[in-house]
DNA sequence: GCCCTAATTGATATATTGTATCTATCCCTT
DNA sequence: AAGGGATAGATACAATATATCAATTAGGGC
């Protein structure tokens, strides 16, 4: 995280959820403080052992996974498909809604960054897509690379 | 599979095991002749299924695994990571190295189609991860979307 | 051909990620 | 305060994947 206010992303977090017609719950706050809290994307289960470490709180696994689907229904994280891992979504006080996300994940580290592609950049994907058979293509782009420091001390 | 003869694929890849210094054994082979005639990604698990299936022969999950890993070392299949499952490589007959992959996966059939990408996309995409510190992107790039066929009936 | 070695396969256990289902609890509305 | 829907707990289990050690097989030198 960075950027903006702890504060205002978790009011901004409640809005949506109230918007969304779902309750911004203890167990909720928690596991999407986690995913703000981290810079590298976390599985469930690593939100989970978060979540508990040195704390009275037991956040089971399970219930993880249920927060996690509801978080992502109100489009405050997201899900990498490719490293099955979860993010916190970087737009999450932006009042006007995002119809393409498209994420960088390193390899090494872990770490994520949200980026925007140029309209030409997804339209030539779109249409290699086209012509491929494919009349849509996922809002939602995930590339796998290597930041400048896993790069260097791995190669 | 289509375009080119089984056996022309087949001979091609043990040339490639060979080459590699590996022996393209009856297990080894029956792996990728799955692969080759699945259209669509499979599972570890599926393509075991698969080579079980009707015949006197036990190959276990855990082979499929081992073997996939060799294969993809030769460069006779891809494993698809948005999807955790695994195609076989549309060029295994060519000479010459191809450094890019890029895969359309479709998330109603799984059909995948292995596509083309002109270098000025892959430039773009390459020049957005260089500005948000990323210094290379993986050779394979994976893009979901659906195929006119599941776009029609889904929606 | 036979033996030695390395490659390959078999077998078992276990880790990781994720879903299904049923019960208990909480909290809002009336 | 009671009823009812939303939320959370608990348990079981499915699907994907890795680790490890033993058994077997295949090829190369003698």
């Amino acid at each position: 995280m960075s950027m903006v206010d702890y504060e205002t992303v978790m009011s901004a977090a409640e809005q949506k959820c109230i918007q969304g017609g779902i309750r911004f719950t203890k167990r909720r706050k928690q596991v999407l403080s986690v995913l703000i809290e981290a810079d590298v994307a976390l599985s469930a289960y690593e939100i989970a052992e978060r979540c508990n470490a040195g704390s009275d709180s037991n956040m089971p696994a399970m219930s993880v996974y249920r927060i996690l689907d509801l978080l992502q229904d109100q489009n405050l994280i997201h899900r990498l498909e490719i490293a099955n891992k979860y993010v916190s979504c970087s737009h999450m006080t932006c009042s006007h809604e995002h119809d393409q996300s498209q994420f960088l994940i390193c390899g090494g580290c872990r770490h994520v960054e949200e980026i925007y592609l140029s309209p030409d950049a997804v339209d030539a994907l779109k249409t290699a897509a086209s012509s491929a058979g494919f009349s849509a293509i996922s809002p939602q782009l995930e590339i796998k690379g290597w930041c400048a420091e896993c790069r260097q001390s791995n190669e």
